[in-house]
Formats: C-alpha cells, sequence, structure tokens
DNA sequence: AACTTATCCAACCGCCGCTAC
DNA sequence: AGTAGCGGCGGTTGGATAAGT
C-alpha cells in the first residue's frame, strides 16, 4: 500500500479514543490513543475506514451518475460529491474516479453521456454568449473568476417554494467560474431557464448583473451543502 | 508454472484556509 | 500584521492482487 497498514490492534485503539473522546482535536488523537501515527494518518483512518456507516463494496449506478454529474459541477471537489453519497468517502469516490471514471469518460463521452438528458441543450442557451452578462465565448466562458462575483454572471438561486415551504427573503446567487463552466456540462437544466435535476434544485439564469447583491452570494460548496436544509 | 502488466485502493504528502495569539 | 498550529482537502504513491501472456 501508499504506506503501513493500520492492524486491527491499533483500529481498535483509534476507535476506542474516538468513542471516549469524539471526533476532532486529531492532533491530541495519537497521545490518547497511544498509537505511533500522525494525526492525518489517524483522521483518515477514522473517516474512511473506521467511521459508522460506511458503505463498502460496488458503486450502483445511480451513485455513478451522481459522481458524474456531480463531477460536472464541482470538478475534483471530492469531498463535496461524497457529501451527497450517503456513506461513500471523499477517497473512495476520488479513487473510484481515478479507476473507473476518468479513463472510461473523456469530456466528448461525458457530453454524450449527458446529451441522454434532453435538458442539457437548454443549458447552453441559458448560459451561451447571446445572453446579457459577462459570458464571453471568444475567450471561452466567464470572465470573472469567483472573487469577482459582482460583476459575473450569476445563476440565481431559487428553491421550490413547494418543497421547502418559504423562500429565502433575499435569493442568494451562484456565480460559474470558467474554468468549471469550460468544463462542465450542467444537466440540471429544464423549461425557461429553470434548473431543474438531480440536485432537486431550481435554478434561474439571471443575465442582468443589476440585480446582483454583494450580499448573499452563494458557491457551489455552500450550495451543495445547504442542499441538506432543503432536502 | 512463471513472469509481466494492469488494476485497485489504503495510506501518505504537501498545500491551503482558518483561527488564536 | 505576522506567525504558528490545526483541520481539511486533493494529488500521488506503492503494495496487493487479478488478469493476461
Amino acid at each position: 500500500m501508499g504506506g503501513v497498514a493500520w492492524t486491527e490492534e491499533e483500529d481498535h485503539l483509534l476507535k476506542k479514543c474516538i468513542e471516549q473522546y469524539g471526533e476532532g482535536k486529531w492532533h491530541r488523537v495519537p497521545q490518547l490513543a497511544g498509537l505511533n501515527r500522525c494525526r492525518k494518518s489517524c483522521r483518515l483512518r477514522w473517516l474512511n475506514y473506521l467511521r459508522p456507516n460506511i458503505k463498502r463494496g460496488v458503486f450502483t449506478e445511480d451513485e455513478v451518475d451522481l459522481i458524474i454529474k456531480l463531477h460536472n459541477v464541482l470538478g475534483n471537489r471530492w469531498s463535496l460529491i461524497a457529501g451527497r453519497l450517503p456513506g461513500r468517502t471523499a477517497n473512495d469516490v476520488k479513487n473510484y474516479w481515478n479507476c473507473h471514471l476518468s479513463k472510461k469518460l473523456d469530456p466528448q463521452q461525458v457530453d454524450n453521456h449527458e446529451d441522454n438528458d434532453s435538458n442539457t441543450k437548454e443549458v447552453l442557451e441559458i448560459l451561451g454568449p447571446s445572453q446579457p452578462g459577462d459570458f464571453a465565448a471568444s475567450s471561452g466562458g466567464w470572465t470573472q473568476p469567483p472573487t469577482a462575483a459582482l460583476e459575473a454572471p450569476s445563476l440565481v438561486y431559487s428553491p421550490m417554494p413547494e418543497e421547502i415551504g418559504t423562500s429565502p427573503a433575499s435569493p442568494p446567487m451562484l456565480y460559474v467560474d470558467q474554468d468549471e463552466f469550460n468544463s462542465s456540462n450542467p444537466p440540471f437544466f429544464g423549461e425557461d431557464g429553470h434548473v431543474l435535476g438531480d440536485l432537486g434544485l431550481d435554478l434561474q439564469f439571471d443575465g442582468s448583473a443589476g440585480s446582483m447583491q454583494s450580499s448573499n452570494k452563494w458557491d457551489w460548496d455552500d450550495l451543495i451543502s445547504d442542499l441538506d436544509l432543503w432536502g
């Protein structure tokens, strides 16, 4: 393996330590558990192997599908992707991607995969250069980095009222940075500029930069994290 | 059976952002 | 403002094992 394999005894000590003192304070875990391992090794071993409810075995078709879609949007942000797959760890997802999907799915193939979803074309129409905003086709995508989100074109995030009961008083916005957009083929779009799909969201493109506000900006991390609130 | 190659995946490494001082 | 310590993350490594020759 990439390092020294953990023994059953070490696993037992670590588990016992976490059960007694809880997660966190990883810098103290090696000492508390009596392990000759660094804090990072202890944390990794717990997160990837010892933590309760970890799902092992082959990925289901649904899980693979979700990984592909989330990767389209989020890129190599494995922890976020894993967060949407109950029981799966970021390391599992990353390994699975590197071993299976990255080889099978070059960008063209990903496109083809998503073309099964008839909504895909809506994405390009909605986000394409004909729309208002700072999308620059000549430069290959959005012109502003996330830190300049105020000037960047945005997606307005509007949770579906019937799903969550009430909408936020002031809908937060999403931005898509150039790299993410260029490498992605968001599969979540529906009619009339709404974005529907497996994320369970309803997103709407807002091309009028003037309507943007400096507050309530969410990036994808926050969005994905907050899905749990809406779910 | 022996050897080579490919694949899988647990573990490590280096970097980053956050927080406290 | 600068720095140290920490948790967390993604990329990479390398041993085990399966598959192929």
